[in-house]
DNA sequence: TGTACATCAGTGAACGCGCGTTCACTGATGTAC
DNA sequence: TGTACATCAGTGAACGCGCGTTCACTGATGTAC
């Protein structure tokens, strides 16, 4: 072995970068209408290196989906977070969370929505990734006078942040800006669920 | 030209046991993993039958959607339904109406979402058909003490219904009966829109 | 009412495009002695 | 330190599958006279 170790960097670099190149291709023409070739010819490189990193546009996406997951959980567990959901700087908090990890991972959360549809697989996938969010949320409202059951209640918060989210973020609202976003969403569920 | 007319009788037939055939397909397999021959095959035919009808698989789609509009609009326009949406009476009224289209529809709504992932055609069309609901109830909300604006509120309602009622029809809360379900959103809209 | 021809619903094999996937090859890096 | 061989990142043309789309053909229905 050498002191570098320069084709392991070499190989490393080329799978980061066709990973962030898939991710533009991604943000350009969506998961479903993305070919194998867009990503190559986008990261410079050859066609056939594809498949010396990723087995196929499946793979490459979970890939995609570990890093997200290695970065942190949706919740963004920190410690001292505001836990009590009649108080609407609770509910704030955790609108912004997820509003900030939307942001941040946007390419990949709406690929795998695109690649839930068409394959039963990621959707499993999908929910087992919202799943212990779902249970944080439920748990915060443990307790509450709700307009149902807990865990429903708590699919209704995180589909109303997670629509609204996607939907701003794809231009749905010109006029409003992301914090008055996030400030209408958050009336809107601190009301909703009898805060 | 014959007292029958039964060519004309054969086709017209052909293209609405196409159409049936297609709507079947797409509730098993998704509109964007609905093969042509999946279509033809389904309704018995063979599979050039297909383009005697339709030039492709998007102008099925848009032949079912003119179906669908046919049939009546999602707000089910009844000259005396509730209007003051400080009224719970008012708010479920509108939940139920577009509850009942989305069961009556799901198969085209759902292949319509599928269609505009895919295609920015198809994207703008989807927009254009809830646009009239959206406005509908924006209506229903001016003067209200809303969360925001009163068009981002009647899209926070909207999409709450939507999303609501397709993760229902798919199976995601396996213990909540449809009329239960209905309540919670209702419930849940009528406090968050300060009702 | 009958005959001869035209039209058109319906058929399914064949065609061909798009794109995923492979593979023989190159040359730089790594290893052995 | 040098030489000979092995490995492996990287290349891009070629292959081939899946599936949309076409087309020559059939036979029943429709039209003309």
């Amino acid at each position: 072995m050498t002191v570098a170790g320069i084709r392991r960097q070499q190989a490393v670099q080329t799978e980061a970068e066709l990973k962030a190149a898939a991710i533009r291709v991604f943000e350009r023409v969506g998961y479903l209408n993305a070919k194998i070739t867009d990503i190559t010819v986008e990261a410079g490189r050859a066609t056939g290196m594809f498949y010396k990193h990723f087995a196929s546009k499946e793979k490459l996406l979970e890939a995609l989906l570990v890093d997200l997951l290695a970065e942190g959980d949706v919740s963004a567990e920190q410690p001292d977070h505001p836990t009590d959901f009649r108080d609407r700087a609770a509910i704030r908090w955790h609108v912004a969370a997820y509003w900030g990890f939307y942001r941040r991972h946007r390419a990949v959360m709406t690929a795998l929505q695109q690649a839930a549809i068409v394959d039963e697989g990621f959707a499993q996938r999908s929910r087992e990734l919202l799943e212990p969010d779902l249970g944080h949320i439920a748990g915060h409202l443990a307790g509450l006078d709700l307009p149902g059951d807990p865990l429903v209640a708590a699919s209704l918060f995180t589909m109303t942040v997670s629509t609204t989210a996607a939907n701003w973020h794809s231009g749905g609202w010109p006029g409003l800006d992301e914090n008055a976003a996030v400030e209408t969403v958050t009336s809107f569920l601190h009301t909703g669920l009898g805060g």
